[in-house]
Order: C-alpha cells, then sequence, then structure tokens
DNA sequence: AGTACACTATGAAAACATTTATGGACAAGG
DNA sequence: CCTTGTCCATAAATGTTTTCATAGTGTACT
C-alpha cells in the first residue's frame, strides 16, 4: 500500500496519507513531542511500524540543523592508548543517542587542521580532538589556533591536550603527579641515576617530565641531562638505542609509555642485567604489553574510560545550553599499578 | 559584506548574489561539473574563498541522497586487530572522500542489529563489518539475516566472516592455510602433542582448527580432543587454567591470538618448561605483545592492512555502479613471521 | 440559555539549502 | 534565416520541522 517515493523511500506523506493525517502529525508522533491525541499516536505508529519508516536524516538534518553527530579526531587509532579512548568515546556517545564519525588526522599539523575542517563540513555537533594537540614529534612549536577557530562553529572538547580558548573544554590525566609519584618512588627505594625516556614532546609528555624533575629536585638530586632522552615508541629501537651507548650509567628507568619501557627491558635483558634489581624501570598507559612483557611491568593507568565519561558527560551539558555549568577545564588522577619492574 | 542567515552561515543565495549569478552556477562551480565558463567559475570562486563558504551538508544529502559517509561496526576497537583494521578503514576511505561513522557493536547479536540499524538510518553509502559475524562466543548459532536485510539498502562489506548473499561482500584472511602452516611447522620440527588454543567460535577461529587438524590428519597424528581448549583472550587466565591441569601432557601450542600465546608462555616459565625446548608455541595475529614477551613469540600476520585496502577498493567500484566487477568473496594469504618461541 | 473564552488537536504552508531538468538567450556557422 | 552549441537562469524536487491559523469542545459567567 506504501507508495514510494524515487529514492524508494517511504516518506512522510506516505504515512500521512495512509493514517489520514497531515505530515505536521506525523512528524509530531515521530518526534514524541507537543501534544496529539492517543488514539492519532496510535493509528500513526502502527502504521510506521507496519511499513517500516525511517525519517530521512537529511531533511531533518536541515531542518534542525543537526543530525545528532559529534567528530573525533585522534593522531591514530593504531595506538592502544587512542584506540580505547575512542572505544569509550563511542560507547558513551552512542548511549546517548549521538553517532560518531572517525577522523584519523595522522601527527602532522597540516594533517589535522584538514581533517578538522573536513568534520566541521559535516556540520557535527561538538568535535572532540583526543591527544597530541602539538605539532610534530620532534620540535616544540604547536599552533592551536585552527583549535580555536574550529570552536567558533562548534564545542571543541580536548583530551589531553593543552588548548584553552573561548567555547574549548579540556579533560587532562594528572600525569604530573603521576610521574613524580613514580619517581618519587624509585628514589626511596634507593635509586639515584633515574633515566627518563620519552617519545614526544607532547602536553602529556611535558607534564610527566615536570613530575619527574620535581621528584628529582625535591630530593636533591640534580638533573641531569644526559639521563633525558627522547626515542622512537618502539620495543626493538629503544633497546638498540642503549645497547650503543658504551658508558651510560643509571639504575632506573621511567618511560612515557609501556614500550618504551618493554624496550628498557630487552635492553637488560641483552646485557645480562636484572630487573628489577640492577634497573627498575616503570612504565606508562598500562597496556596490554605490560602484561605481556617479562617481568611483568609497574605502569601508571591513567583511566581512559573515565577521561572519556567526563568528556562525554560535559559535552552533552554543553550541547544542551547548559554550558556555564561546565568547567573548561579537569583534570583526571592516575595511578600506579605496582608489577615486578620496580621494588617499591 | 555577506549576509547570514538564519543559522549564521552563508549559503548558496549569498553567494549567487555577490557573483550575479543564479545559484544553479554556484552549484556547478562547486559541484565542478558542467560546463561553466573560465571567467563566471573564477568570479565565483574568489567569492566562495573570501567568504569561506562550505556547501550545507544536510541539503546537500537531501538532493543527492547522499553524504559519501560509510558505516563500520566493530564488536569492540580495544582489541588491537580490530583498532588497527579501523585505522585503515578510515584511511582509505578519507582519502577517497567517505567518511567514516564508526559503531561498536559489542559481541552480542541484539548490539550488533541495533547498530547496524542505526547506522542505515544515517543513509550511509555503505556499511562494513569487521569480524565476529557468529553470535555469542561459545555458541555456534549465528544468524546473519540482519544483514542480508541491511544489504537490501546498501551493500555490505564483511571484514573475517562468514556472510554471503545479495549486495555481501567478503574479504577474509586464509586463515585455515596459515594455521595448517604453523602447525606442520611444528610437526615437523618434531612435536606430536599439539595443542590447539582458541578464544572463540568464529569463522576466523573454526577457520584455523580446520588448518589445524588437517595438518594433524595429513601426519597420521589422531586428534585428540583433549589438546582442543576454548579459553578467555587473557594472559592470566590462560596461564593459570593450565596450572590447574595435573596430567596435561603437550610439546606445542597454537593459539588463535597472541594474548592466549603469552599466556601459555607465563605458564611455561611459572612450570620452569623452557620454551621452545620443551614447549613450542605458536602466536596469532602478530600484534604489538608477540614483541613485546621474552622469548618473542612467533606469531602470524594476517595482513590487515592488504584486506582493509582490497576491501575499500570494492567498496568504492561497487558504490560506482561497477559491481558486476567485482568478486563477492576474496582470500588475502597471511604470512608467519618467525621469531623465538619454535624451533622451525 | 447564550456568549465569551481557553484550550486541544490538527492542518496548511513556509522554511531549510541544495541539485538538476528544462528551456531560453545569444553567438557563430551554413 | 535556420541550425547548433555554449552558458546560464528559472523553477521543481528532495523530506523534514515548525509557526501560525483554525475548528471543535468544554467551561464559566451573565
Amino acid at each position: 500500500m506504501a507508495s514510494y517515493n524515487k529514492n524508494g523511500q517511504v516518506n512522510i506523506y506516505d504515512i500521512a496519507r495512509m493514517a489520514n493525517v497531515s505530515i505536521a502529525t506525523v512528524s509530531r508522533v515521530v518526534n514524541g513531542s507537543d501534544k496529539v491525541s492517543d488514539s492519532t499516536r496510535k493509528k500513526v505508529l502502527e502504521i510506521i511500524e507496519k511499513v517500516s519508516f525511517t525519517p530521512n536524516v537529511f531533511a531533518r538534518g536541515l531542518g534542525l540543523n543537526t543530525m545528532h553527530t559529534v567528530g573525533i579526531t585522534v593522531p591514530t587509532i593504531s595506538d592502544m592508548y587512542m584506540a580505547r579512548a575512542v572505544y569509550y568515546l563511542e560507547k558513551f556517545l552512542s548511549k546517548n543517542g549521538y553517532n560518531c564519525i572517525l577522523g584519523c588526522s595522522g601527527f602532522e599539523q597540516d594533517g589535522k587542521k584538514a581533517q578538522v575542517d573536513l568534520l566541521l563540513a559535516k556540520r557535527i555537533d561538538a568535535l572532540i580532538l583526543v591527544g597530541s594537540t602539538y605539532a610534530g614529534s620532534g620540535e616544540n612549536i604547536h599552533d592551536t589556533d585552527y583549535i580555536r577557530e574550529a570552536a567558533k562553529n562548534v564545542p571543541v572538547f580536548v583530551i589531553n591536550g593543552d588548548v584553552t580558548g573561548e567555547n574549548v573544554y579540556a579533560c587532562v590525566c594528572d600525569d604530573k603527579t603521576a610521574m613524580y609519584e613514580v619517581t618519587s618512588a624509585l628514589i626511596k627505594s634507593g635509586r639515584e641515576k633515574i633515566m627518563f625516556l620519552s617519545d614526544s614532546h607532547s602536553y602529556s609528555a611535558n607534564k610527566k617530565l615536570e613530575g619527574y624533575e620535581t621528584a628529582l629536585k625535591e630530593a636533591k638530586i640534580p638533573v641531569n641531562g644526559e639521563l633525558k632522552m627522547y626515542v622512537q615508541n618502539e620495543i626493538h629501537y629503544v633497546r638498540d638505542m642503549l645497547l650503543q651507548y658504551k658508558n651510560l650509567s643509571f639504575d632506573a628507568v621511567v618511560a612515557t609509555d609501556d614500550a618504551i619501557a618493554v624496550g628498557v627491558l630487552k635492553y637488560a635483558a641483552a646485557k645480562g642485567l636484572s630487573v628489577p634489581g640492577d634497573i627498575s624501570v616503570a612504565g606508562y598507559n598500562n597496556s596490554s604489553m605490560a602484561i605481556a612483557s617479562e617481568p611483568e611491568l609497574t605502569s601508571v593507568d591513567n583511566h581512559v574510560e573515565q577521561v572519556c565519561f567526563d568528556t562525554v558527560e560535559r559535552l552533552l551539558k554543553v550541547i544542551r545550553d547548559e554550558a556555564k555549568e561546565v568547567e573548561p577545564r579537569i583534570m583526571v588522577p592516575c595511578h600506579i599499578v605496582k608489577r615486578n619492574t620496580t621494588d617499591f
């Protein structure tokens, strides 16, 4: 009985005709809003069910100027931390009726900007940027103007980044405190030559460095530049790099990611050093690698789930025009997961 | 100079007025199509650039009945294999002007169906389902009718699943051959009591089982049901489970995922068994765990990148109405990455 | 009882911003 | 003068939401 249009889909006119009502009434029924008599509502719903009518999102988007979609950009999803973040964001958002459109921007500034523009063109309701708001990995240059530019159109939520501005909100892990605590624990357990291995100059990485240095200073241990190194976030790269040094002397390592820490374990194994006896090692992110390695890795859990949950919660508030109630910046604590590569 | 409409956005009428042309001409310029004189095109483009006009996707979607979007469903993205798949799919699709809308369905049938319906309602141009088309993880029941139902609306592409039907296309890894080769290699290196550890009854897992059994039969080794076990895909679970058995005798293990294999390594370490001396172990998926473990894990690389690339390539063909040219089902070979947990 | 009034349920039509089919103006070539 | 081709404008079509208007119904006041 349903007459189909050019696209072969039932539309609101078909429903209206079949139910002997106007399209306005059908629309009201579909949107659950307003006052419609129970009998009419029932009649319309039955027909909608029978011909399985789904309102056209484009037309709806045109009318409402929104499609209940949020954009998520990550540098890459091929990284356990990012993957988990996307997983939780999607989970919480879809639970609230929002779809996620995903963009992997790469680590370059150009890619990120392009990705953001692409998402904005889709008329998303909000934008979430996960991590790495800095440009490049070796440079300390960063340009976040394009983010503030984007914020003129939609609220922007940054996870583990340091952008601020009108209509941009941030949620960060307290990486500084976590790294301070790890380093302090190592010092208390008798370590003095603690190496800091990082894979980037990102906001998070810099906070971790601050925590590390604060702990050293507090213990009156001079900060030794030679013990601070930037490496690729790759197990074998780290192992091989450390093996090249002849006169490197250290008795502990704090790393900004588990892969780096595992690289140190491989180095220790190659040199015949015992862990945590000769060298204590602490990783970061509490990834699956932390329990795959031998010995199993002490690591920092940065509560991705919590961060994502808080972000989505605030995002929904902002979208619902309760922006005054949401803080522009919140911080979530981390916690240390003690395993077998440290003796604290 | 630009006059803004209710939503504060420049529209095609504004451009038309400023350029002294009709909106049809602006549309033609924007879409690059048709014949427009160079002078007009230039004039219009300049104005578009100046006021940074972006066509409204909703209106465009309404007119074209497409928004250049494809839906991707995965059971979870919090799994390295899935995460990498999504990464590559997004990469190849966005390179071709398509956006991805992501849905994590969970492993339950209901969730999957709901997720698919949600995506269809968004009028996606195609749907990609990654892995696990089976229901549950312990049951062999599967209902793929909802997928064929979805295929009535959009082309469906299944990665590592066994659905077939009108308008559904599949791309699978040759897991059977890979597992056959791993098992054969273990047999040739002198192993006889080879255990098969799997985490699911998915299509892939079943293919792996077939390969395993084929290799045994070919070598005239009887298939021992006790050596075939289903476990959780979790390192410590596997270790603890194996430790519970008193009289379990095996000299090799093939696993359907690296995490399971690493669990076996942990078991061996706890029992004081040498790997690969006393027990040879082979993992699957060649994840980051494979090089994090000690010794490093022999594993199977199933070429996610290739699978995703092929899928997107065929998807684009189908969307461009070249469906006759694309095969409904293709298979991509895997390859074994030899490391230190096997002596072949 | 009659009238004014409020309120409910519903319909008509405008608005949303595009694409595209149709056809017209104009120029060039026979 | 007729034909052909190029460039472009007019208008229809796409499928909703929402504002405004109105018919109908019940209520209170005179």
